[in-house]
DNA sequence: GCCCGATTTCCACTTAATGGAATTGGTCGG
DNA sequence: CCGACCAATTCCATTAAGTGGAAATCGGGC
C-alpha cells in the first residue's frame, strides 16, 4: 500500500533521491532551522523516513545538526554549490559586468533572474544606491512569478505549454484573488509581446519593468531594471522600459557574439584541476 | 557484488540519496557543464545509475540539461538555496554588519568561514578596495583548508580527534610535499594557541590572518583579515594579528550577546510564512 | 547514407529502503 | 529527585524500488 507518490508530478525518478532533495527545499528564508518533526509535517513523509534522511544528509555535509536544540540548518556545502551556479552561469558571466555599468549609469537597479518552479530566482540583483558604499549585489534571492515583472516576462519568454501548467499553479495557490490575478498577468504577457517589456509595481514604492531573455540553446531568462521611492507613473515605466530594452538588446548582442559554436564546445572542456 | 561505498566514510545512509548529491558536488568552478559519462568518470558510478540519477536531479530542479551538447548544469533552485545558508545563518546576521564596518575602518579585506569536508567556504568574503564602487562581497567560495590562515585557524579550534582526521587526508592529498607541509600546518596551529591568530601568506603578495570563532552550541568559524599588494613581514602579520584579535573580541561579545537562552529556543520558533 | 561512440532503456535480481511498532532519550511537572 | 509524557530514533519483517550489465537507441562524423 505504498503511498502514490505525493509530491512532484508523477514521473518515475529516484524516490530517496526526490525526498531528500525535498528536505533541503523546506529550508527557505524565513524558515532556517527545522527538527525531524517539523520536517516531517511540511513535507508529508514518515518521521521514521526523516530521521533517515536528514541523518544522511548531515553525512554528505548538506546539513549540520543543531543538537541542544534537536534540529537541523543547511550546512557550508550548500552555500559553495550556490557560489558554483554563479561561477559556472555563462550568461552570468556576460552579464554581469554590463548589469553593473549599466546600473551607474541610469542609477537604478538592475537584475537577471531565470525560474525555479513559480519562483523567479535572482542570479544577480544590483540594488542601486547613491552612495557607493550601500550598493549591494544579491544572488538566490526568490520573488513570486506570478506577481513581479521579472515573472511575468519570463512567462511571456517560454512555450505555451510550460506558461499553461505555471498558470494552473497559481490557480490553485491563491484561490481567493485569483481571476483578477490571473487577468493582470495575461495583462502583462500581452505587454511584452506588444512593448517587449512589462511594467509592475509589486512592492509599493517600487516599480520594476522586465524583459524575457530568449536565445537558442539557452534557458530563458528574464532582466529588470527597479527604482525605489518613487511613485509609479505610466510616464516613467515607458522612460525605464526604453532603458531596459536598449540594454536587452545589447545584452542579447553580447550574448550571442560571446556564445561559442555549440558543436565546437566538447573539444575544449574538460581542463582537469586535480583533486580539489 | 555490489561495489561496497566508495565515497564517505562508511555509515548506513541513505545510497541513493548520498550518489545523487555526490554528483551534484562534482560540479564546481571550473568544473560547470558535466556529461553523464564524465560524471560516471568522477564519481565512479555505473553509467546507467548516473543517468538515472541526474533525471531525477533535473526533475527536482536541481540540474539542468543543455540539450545541445548532452551536458547538465547546476540550475537556480541551487543557488537559491545557498542564499537560505545565508539568510538562515545566525552568526552571519551578527557579524556581517560588524565585518563590513571594519572592512572599510581597517581598508582591509575581512572574510567568515567554515568548514566543508577539507575545503574552507566563505560565508562572507569582504573585499576592500579604496575606491568604494570596486569593493565587492562573496560568498560561498572555497579555499582549501590546509594552505590558508583560514583553514589553519579552523583546524586549531575544533577537537582533536577531527584534526587528526583531517591531516590524515591532508597527507593523502599530496603526497609529495606532505612532510613539510604537514610541518608548517602544525606551526600555525601553535602560532594560534600562542597568539591567538595565525599568519599564512598562501598567494603572493597576499597576507592574511586568522583565528578561530569557538562558542558553545555554534559550529566552529573561522574569521580573517587580509592584505593584497604587500610584502608580507613579520611585523605586519603581527600588526593585522593584533587589529584580528581585537575584532575577533567585539564579535565573540556581539554573538554571546544576541544569542538567546537555547532553552529558551524552541518557544519562539516556528513563524509560520504560508506557502511562499 | 552508413558507421561508431555514447547514452539511455530494459529487465531479472536482490539489495536496500520503507514505515509501523517498540524503544530510547530528554524535559517538564510534581 | 523521581516519574510521566512527548518526540525522536532504532528495529525488523516486508517488498518495493533501485541496481547494473546488456541490448537498443540516438547522434554526430565521415
Amino acid at each position: 500500500m505504498a503511498s502514490a507518490r505525493q509530491y512532484s508530478g508523477g514521473a518515475n525518478g529516484n524516490r530517496s533521491l526526490e525526498r531528500g532533495i525535498e528536505i533541503l527545499r523546506a529550508f527557505r528564508p524565513g524558515v532556517d532551522t527545522l527538527g525531524n518533526g517539523e520536517i516531517a509535517e511540511r513535507t508529508g513523509l514518515p518521521r521514521s523516513t526523516v530521521s533517515r534522511l536528514t541523518k544522511t544528509l548531515v553525512e554528505v555535509g548538506m546539513l549540520y545538526e543543531v543538537r541542544i536544540e534537536r534540529t537541523y540548518r543547511l550546512a557550508a556545502a550548500v552555500l559553495s554549490l550556490g557560489h558554483a551556479v554563479r561561477m559556472g552561469s555563462p550568461v552570468l558571466k556576460v552579464l554581469g559586468p554590463l548589469m553593473r555599468a549599466e546600473s551607474t549609469r541610469r542609477r537604478l537597479n538592475v537584475g537577471l533572474a531565470t525560474a525555479d518552479r513559480t519562483m523567479m530566482v535572482y542570479l544577480e540583483s544590483i540594488r542601486y544606491n547613491p552612495r557607493p558604499t550601500l550598493r549591494s549585489i544579491v544572488a538566490g534571492q526568490q520573488v513570486p512569478m506570478e506577481l513581479t515583472s521579472l515573472g511575468r516576462a519570463y512567462l511571456a519568454g517560454i512555450p505555451d505549454k510550460a506558461r499553461d501548467t505555471l498558470l494552473a499553479q497559481f490557480r490553485r495557490r491563491n484561490a481567493a484573488a485569483t481571476k483578477a490575478l490571473i487577468a493582470e498577468v495575461q495583462k502583462s504577457i500581452r505587454a511584452v509581446r506588444r512593448d517587449g517589456y512589462c511594467a509592475v509595481s509589486w512592492q509599493p514604492g517600487v516599480l520594476a519593468v522586465a524583459t524575457p531573455i530568449v536565445l537558442e540553446g539557452l534557458p530563458i531568462y528574464a532582466l529588470n531594471m527597479s527604482m525605489q521611492d518613487i511613485e509609479s507613473t505610466e510616464a516613467l515605466g515607458a522612460e525605464i522600459g526604453k532603458y531596459l530594452m536598449e540594454f536587452a538588446a545589447r545584452c542579447k548582442e553580447a550574448l550571442s557574439g560571446s556564445r561559442p559554436d555549440p558543436t565546437l564546445l566538447r573539444h575544449q572542456q574538460s581542463q582537469e584541476l586535480a583533486s580539489i
